[in-house]
DNA sequence: TTTTGAGTTGTTCGA
DNA sequence: GTCGAACAACTCAAA
């Protein structure tokens, strides 16, 4: 009998257009497929919004695999022993598995790939996870590019990506004994179980996925561009952590979307997670510090208890509170609200964007390091492409421009609910008869602003002028 | 090498 | 109410 071979599942929770599996199918080998949970200490280590998804993603992946006859095998401790373990009790003599591009990945698989090299164990990694793997995308002189909209012209350039792999139809599957742990022994689920929450909008797993993008393409695609800023409404592609968990491959979102009209705004947003992942990988120091080195010295101020209101969702402007208070609750945020957010904790706050990145990483189901820090630089103006410094959202216009009924903010912030459309995104400015028949005491029941606006904004401005003309000097 | 045009998502002010 | 300019300057990408 042909010895065994391993098939690493990571952030490829799926069975079709999964290279890796492809390759050790055709092999002809037995599979031994494993999810290994990492245990030892590192940066950026999945939050616990993205562990609830990971527990359910796994479970739907294991039930897919025992649908053709084969046990996902959950391991716990460092890859490369656990791996080597396997190696040595099932005779396996390859391994597979598809590329992540995180600074930390690059370097962790480099020296498992090389151990197990050096054991003689044939490895056969693939590019999966993404359109085009970093180095694929140049500019003419052939360094990466700064600027999204060059960066998404040249990926055009190179589509199409061929046909999605189709997933096994039949798996040759190892029938020896592995030893493995439950997934519930990872415990990625929280004690306290907020996340039900979620689970009356989010299924998770691969089915799902796809089903959920087939349903966006047939029905919403086309409005996309104009309603996608609503928040209230469902315009979005709700994509963010199936794609992150592997759930659907880029490719396959590609595939689907040919031929049908208008999914070039949409896809446009798919090539901003690969720009993403292109600029991490050329800038790994962007996962702590800002891309501009100019603004490594920004006067950015930390203060706790302000950071702790905006995480509470207590800040008194509605549509920045509706937006922290939907993120804790369903681990999940709009993405206009997103922009809101943050603007107002780097601009109005003027609290450090890691502060930001850091609990959106804790709290969101899609926590992606190459988005998370792409956007806060983003909105903080210290990215690649970044917005210009004098460019801070309006926590009431952008609440009465893109939920202008309030409905969103009602479904967050309920104590302020009753409030007329007309006041719901400024009760402050509320005449005191409207206030009390809605029932609301400011201060108590509601928070009055943390900060002017106003005086923010032109705080701001002057900070970031005089900032400017210092670092000149 | 130099030049040229352009760059996700905003707000405010004054005509 | 609507519209365009100002807000600032810089860096990037390509010709």
């Amino acid at each position: 009998m042909k010895s065994p071979c391993l098939v690493w599942f990571r952030r490829d929770l799926r069975l079709s257009d999964n290279p890796a599996l492809t390759a050790a199918r055709e092999s002809g080998s037995p599979i031994i497929p494993i999810f290994i949970w990492e245990t030892e200490k590192r940066s950026w280590e999945d939050g616990a919004a993205s562990k609830v998804w990971l527990h359910h993603s796994l479970l739907s992946l294991d039930n897919s695999l025992q649908k053709h006859g084969s046990l996902l095998h959950i391991q716990m401790g460092d890859p490369f022993s656990v791996i080597f373990t396997i190696m040595k009790k099932t005779g396996a003599k390859s391994i597979f598995w598809n590329r992540l591009y995180e600074p930390y990945f690059i370097k962790r698989d480099a020296e498992i790939e090389k151990k197990c090299k050096r054991e003689g164990y044939h490895v056969e990694t693939f590019q999966a996870s993404l359109w085009f793997a970093p180095k694929e995308i140049l500019s003419k002189d052939d360094t990466p590019y700064r600027v999204f909209t060059p960066f998404w012209k040249t990926c055009q350039k190179n589509f199409p990506l061929g046909t999605p792999l189709p997933a096994p139809k039949k798996l040759i599957v190892y029938s020896g004994s592995v030893s493995s742990v439950s997934i519930d022994k990872l415990q990625l689920l929280p004690k306290i179980h907020w996340e039900k929450n979620f689970f009356p909008f989010w299924k998770i797993g691969e089915a799902h996925a796809k089903a959920k993008l087939s349903s966006f393409l047939k029905k919403r695609v086309k409005e996309y561009v104009s309603k996608r800023d609503y928040p209230v409404e469902e315009w979005g592609s709700y994509l963010s952590p199936h794609l992150h968990f592997g759930e659907i491959s880029p490719r396959q979102v590609l595939h689907m979307s040919q031929d049908i009209p208008k999914t070039e705004p949409f896809l446009r947003q798919i090539a901003w997670r690969e720009f993403a992942q292109h600029l991490l990988y050329f800038f790994p120091y962007t996962e702590s510090k800002a891309l501009r080195k100019s603004f490594h010295s920004f006067p950015w101020k930390m203060n706790s208890r302000l950071l702790q209101k905006w995480q509470r969702g207590v800040t008194g402007y509605p549509i920045v509170d509706a937006g922290m208070r939907q993120l804790w609750k369903t681990g999940w945020m709009h993405n206009r609200v997103r922009m809101i957010v943050a603007s107002f904790l780097v601009k109005d706050l003027m609290i450090p964007w890691q502060e930001g990145a850091q609990w959106f990483w804790d709290t969101l189901v899609d926590a992606d390091l190459a988005n998370n820090t792409l956007g806060w630089q983003w909105v903080a103006g210290c990215g690649a492409d970044a917005a210009p410094y004098f460019r801070i959202f309006n926590p009431v216009l952008q609440g009465e421009k893109f939920d202008p009924d309030g409905d969103y903010v009602r479904t967050y912030v309920p104590e302020i609910a009753p409030l007329p459309s007309k006041w719901i995104h400024k009760p402050w400015k509320a005449p005191s008869d409207v206030v009390k028949k809605a029932g609301i005491e400011l201060g108590s029941t509601y928070p009055f602003p943390i900060v002017d606006h106003d005086v923010a904004r032109a705080n701001a401005l002057k900070e970031y002028r005089t900032w400017v003309k210092h670092e000149k000097t």
